[in-house]
DNA sequence: TCAAAAGTGTTCTACGTACACCCATGG
DNA sequence: CCATGGGTGTACGTAGAACACTTTTGA
């Protein structure tokens, strides 16, 4: 295929990419920057430096075209990798953004954007990969196109999340203690809440089941680990949630 | 551009396109076909016959390839007025399709599908349009493509918005009584809910108010009617929910 | 022996359900 | 006057919030 000239490129059938947010307890030993609020209770995300226009200089959400052979998954999954070394704990499909002038350019483009979860727990060492920084999300610089506005979609779908599915293990290894997974859940939701309620609240879910191991860590009485236990129906494609679960199921009244 | 050969178009980039999934409560006075449970407890929505390959002859769902001067929404609307001749009372990006065999031809596309709901209270006579039938959902025919999975999840994500927030309204007009609400509540949930109950829940969720009018169409007490009232958080750009708003917001705890 | 987090028990409230009962209307 | 759906009142059960209290550790 030639390459197109100005008023074509214009007119041009829209091309489509996906981008990635990516989640992460703390940055690994790449190299953060700026002023990183270390309340401990901030999200951090990589993002990579543009190269080329437009934005040049900018940062950007990890991603890039959807090639021919891949789908909107596998691509988001190959652009993680490229931009952390790893593979996310959880994956999912957030919206698609199709403005006609969020490229800046003549030649249009649809973004897919996804949301994913890590877990830093193995203490990645994670060689430096070229372009790639980690910010606070709470200090983001300037981002390049629209995608400011995909970080914000992207928290508040995972602040969603959290408060009615067990996503916010997936930022932790296999085995954790309730005290740990209260932590994370505070801090993706920005509250504190009450360790004996949140204990018996998640031991009632039925998502998370003892261990037999327990924890020490400190001045105080150690605590047992616990491993997520897979949700009942794997919906793989549902971006919708499925809330009130359990009021939905009993009922079928009169 | 010219056109491309059969090796060019299997690698060529993805194409976009935008198809919508359209609820109503009732077939307007067009040509149904199917046959309809008719318990009067079904959804409806209408499909288009396909005239070309693949799947020539097939039912699809409305819609078509993204053009470049237009948003995704714009498209999704567009299409929708031309199967139905009626705007939207609720519109919502779904989910966005790309694997690469979906197409079942060499010129991969990836779909951005749309679900929305349709309000028939006006009673619309509804010129039949060409090749536009409306099917029940619990009948469909056979459809092309994956429309048959992006159907699935369309219902799926109607019933959960329909548990926690009101858009079941938006199949009704302007002024309805909230007997009314409660059955359209019901056949989009496929239950069966206490009329005391729903009552009671509806007027303390403040999405209702009473307009001074009362409705009388039967032998008994006459019902008073209400009007929808928007949100308070109008999220226009929101497929993720916002559960458990007022839980949310109380809490703060120690 | 003290602080600090793990873990248990108990009360209180909000919300939804079930269900009994009155109201207004058309036939 | 009766069947039908609109509308009110009330008792019960459950889930979460608040908070008092015991347990086990390191320093």
């Amino acid at each position: 295929m030639r390459a197109l000239n100005v008023s074509e490129r214009r007119t041009a059938p829209p091309r489509v990419g996906v981008s990635t947010v990516i989640f992460a307890l703390q940055p690994p030993a790449g190299q953060p920057v700026g002023d990183a609020p270390h309340d401990g209770a901030t999200l951090w995300l990589p993002l990579v430096r543009r190269t080329r226009a437009p934005f040049t200089g900018r940062w950007a959400l990890p991603g890039g075209p959807l090639a021919w052979d891949t789908s909107l998954e596998e691509s988001a999954r190959s652009t993680l990798h490229e931009a952390t070394g790893l593979s996310p704990r959880y994956l999912e499909q957030l919206y698609t953004f199709g403005g006609r002038d969020r490229s800046a350019t003549d030649l249009r483009v649809v973004t897919v954007a996804y949301w994913a979860l890590i877990a830093l727990a193995d203490r990645t060492p994670m060689e430096s990969v070229e372009n790639v920084a980690w910010y606070s999300v709470d200090a983001l610089p300037p981002l390049a196109f629209d995608h400011a506005d995909i970080v914000a979609l992207a928290r508040r779908r995972l602040r969603a999340k959290a408060t009615y599915t067990g996503v916010a293990v997936r930022f932790l290894g296999e085995e954790f203690t309730l005290g740990e997974l209260r932590r994370v859940h505070d801090a993706v939701l920005g509250r504190t809440s009450d360790p004996a309620n949140f204990r018996r609240r998640m031991l009632a879910s039925g998502r998370v089941e003892p261990t037999g191991a327990v924890r020490r860590d400190g001045a105080h009485r150690p605590a047992r680990c616990y491993r997520f236990v897979a949700e009942p129906d794997a919906e793989l494609l549902t971006p919708a949630p499925t809330p009130a679960e359990t009021t939905e199921r009993k009922r079928r009244t009169s």
